[in-house]
DNA sequence: TATATTCTACTACGGATGTAGAAAAAACCA
DNA sequence: TGGTTTTTTCTACATCCGTAGTAGAATATA
C-alpha cells in the first residue's frame, strides 16, 4: 500500500473524521487544496480500489472510512524512505536527522525526553 | 527536485562512484536490479532533464555526474515525508520513530550517543 | 575491409496520477 | 410533481513512470 502525495492529503483529511462523505472531505481538506468535487470522488474511488478506504452507502450517498490506519501508513512511508534513501538502516537516518540542521533546539529536547520515557518503560518491564 | 524510487536506486549507484557511464552503472546497481542498458539510459536522460545529473561526452560515450548531492536529496526526501505524513512537524515524527517499534535497542543507544555528541558540540560553541 | 560489438538516439507502450467536465440518477423542496 | 440541488458514474486527457525494442553510428576486432 503506497500512497501518492495527493492521496496522503485526502487520507489525512479522512483520518481527522470518519466516516465522511466526499462533500465533507472538501471541508476537511486544507484551505489551499481546491479540488473539484469530482476530483475527490475519483480519488476516493481509486483509493477504494487500492483497499485504502471502504465505501458504504448511507441513503444513496457514499460515506468513506479508512481501511488503513494513519499509524500503518506512516510505518510504510517511513520504511520506504528508509529503504530508498538510507539503505534501509535506521541509524544513518537518525544521524542525519539530528545532524543535518533538521533538529531545532526544541526538537532535540523533546527527543531526549521521549527517549527517557522509553527508558523508564523499559525499566519497568524488566522489574 | 523529487526523485522516484527507481531514480533513487540509480542515483545511489551514481553517488557511489562518479562520473560513471551508463555501462558502469549497470555494475554499480544492486544485484537484484536487472535493468536493460536502455532502461538506464532512459532514466539518465530523464534525470538530466530534471537537472539531477549532468551528462558529458568523453569520446562519444556519455559520462554522468550527480548535480544534486545525496545530502540534499535526503533533505528533500525527509522534508517531503515530513510534510505529507506528519503535518510538517519534526517532533511527531521523532516520537513515531522512537515509539513505533522502529527503534531497536541498539538504535536507541546510538541515538543517545549522537545526541550527547551534539550536546558537547553545542557547549563548546557557547564557550 | 568485413564483421561484431557497443553506444546513442528515437520511439513505444501500458499503467498510474492529477485533474476535472458531462451526463445520468437520486434526493430535496416548493 | 416538477424544478433545483446533489451525487454518482463515465469519460477524458496530459503527464509521468517503468521498462525496453530498434535503427543507425562509431568503434573494435578478425
Amino acid at each position: 500500500m503506497k500512497l501518492t502525495d495527493s492521496e496522503w492529503q485526502l487520507m489525512n483529511a479522512l483520518w481527522k473524521k470518519y466516516p465522511s462523505t466526499a462533500r465533507e472531505l472538501t471541508e476537511l481538506l486544507p484551505q489551499d487544496v481546491n479540488w473539484a468535487y469530482t476530483t475527490i470522488k475519483t480519488m476516493l474511488t481509486r483509493l477504494e480500489a487500492k483497499g485504502a478506504v471502504s465505501e458504504r452507502k448511507r441513503a444513496n450517498t457514499s460515506v468513506y472510512t479508512p481501511l488503513i490506519s494513519q499509524q500503518k501508513a506512516r510505518r510504510n512511508a517511513v520504511g520506504s524512505l528508509l529503504n530508498k534513501a538510507f539503505d534501509g538502516a535506521m541509524e544513518p537516518m537518525l544521524h542525519f536527522l539530528v545532524k543535518d540542521r533538521k533538529l531545532s533546539e526544541k526538537d532535540r529536547k523533546a527527543l531526549i525526553e521521549i527517549l527517557q520515557e522509553e527508558d523508564k518503560k523499559k525499566e519497568k518491564e524488566n522489574d
